[in-house]
DNA sequence: TCTCCGACGATTGTATACAATGGACAGAAC
DNA sequence: GTTCTGTCCATTGTATACAATCGTCGGAGA
């Protein structure tokens, strides 16, 4: 079986650097390995690379005109953040998404987000409060215009930034490995769901507000309700079970 | 500086296979860069290789007689665990403790260890419940004697099991990434204060208990005030910060 | 026709060589 | 004496070659 297809990618043949055939849209600037991983992620959560696609190092090594030593560490950062599974000598597949992992996935998101905005409530400053603010009304303009990209980026940005108001760099660093695997789900939902949206903003003006007002405990069930909320609205988009006949 | 003094390490001169010197204490069986890393971790959490010590890739590479590729990897390993910290030419340094990074980590735990807590309770099967109740009683067997160590080995496998028991893979993936990290902790509780034996033994009975009621709460919170309470007892034992003069 | 066996190929695991980068230190200029 | 600058070196980043292993597929035998 071949492997799969990759957007943006240029076309499988080896190119020289000469100035008609840019290296893809993958532009590397510091640690390839990296640059990489940022890149796939990327491809991965918004779907352009497919839920259970096979890959492997010589693949993409040849498709961006890399050595596999780099290639090889950036699907140990994906595999690190849950995004591919790798199995020796039989190559790498994107995560499969499913019910099941949707439910441990958001499970644990609403301990972890629920901890992260309680704290922020704790310990947000005054720029912290600014930038949120600015973040929400970003999002309601995107809400405005109906763009669901736009507003999935800045709903992405809201929670990061509140992780970041949390001061707790264990928490930031558990949300960011769980928060891969959630991008996925998340962009689907917003993708078949775009009426999330306006229950979405809401919720999200209400968490600032008890942030704002130092309710740390209102902060933690806002979040954690918000939360369970488009689990369920995700749910029913996501197939029931992981596949027919589990592949051996 | 030179790089920090590692133990069960030959005696950083290359040696050949010949049966006069075998490979010090680590002898790999399968994939190196995994062996390597377990074998670093349990050298790192039992302070064997101190807090922020530094070291590099060539240097294992040369004590264990391997190439930079497994012992790169395997340092990736450990960084995805928290347990090093990379910076690019400037070496590589085990994470300092600190009395931060403890609240931190306990504070993650306290929601992540209840969350499982909470879902063995509902999950566990016979077989889970009588691997748990095997280990509370060699617990109590290395309580008896006064074997630290050993009670510190299974309280951990109790806690594993517990993980296990909750079915929930990614809550595993989770607790794996912050447990490493947290195994320090609660190593250097063990040792500081070996009566903390004494409290936890019957809280883990306590919890065994709830779970084997399916009092799913009650697990919660028992483990919840468990983790709260070495937490206590640990803290005075840290450093009160990270160090004197931040080293840039 | 079914099963077992063997060879081949795909894919990762490991080793090694070379490139690039950033810091430390020595020396000169002020 | 202090500061700036340039060189050197330690250390990681990247490229490539080779080894090991597992699955697959075809063929022979029952």
């Amino acid at each position: 079986m071949p492997t799969a297809h990759i957007p943006g990618a240029p076309p499988a043949g080896r190119q020289q650097s000469s100035a008609a055939a840019p290296a893809a849209r993958f532009q590397p600037s510091g640690v390839l390995a990296e640059e990489l991983a940022r890149f796939l992620q990327s491809a991965i959560v918004f779907c352009e690379i497919a839920p259970g696609a096979r890959l492997t190092e010589e693949d993409i090594s040849l498709r961006y005109n890399l050595s596999r030593s780099p290639v090889r560490e950036a699907f140990r950062l994906l595999a690190a953040d849950g995004l591919v599974v790798l199995s020796a000598r039989r190559g790498i597949r994107v995560t499969p998404v499913s019910r099941r992992d949707l439910a441990e996935v958001q499970g644990c998101r609403v301990e972890l987000e629920g901890l992260a905005a309680f704290q922020a409530a704790e310990h947000a400053g005054a720029a912290d409060l600014a930038e949120l603010r600015a973040i929400v009304e970003a999002m309601a303009d995107a809400l405005a215009v109906g763009e669901v990209r736009g507003y999935f980026k800045h709903n992405v940005a809201f929670t990061t930034r509140i992780h970041l108001a949390s001061g707790n760099v264990t928490l930031m660093r558990l949300l960011n490995g769980i928060g891969k695997q959630a991008l996925r789900y998340r962009y689907i939902a917003y993708q078949k769901v775009p009426d999330l949206m306006r229950v979405s903003l809401p919720g999200n003006r209400r968490i600032l507000a008890a942030i704002r007002a130092r309710e740390a405990g209102r902060a933690r069930e806002i979040t954690a309700n918000l939360i369970r909320n488009s689990w369920a609205a995700i749910e029913p988009h996501i197939p029931a079970d992981d596949a027919g006949p589990a592949p051996k």
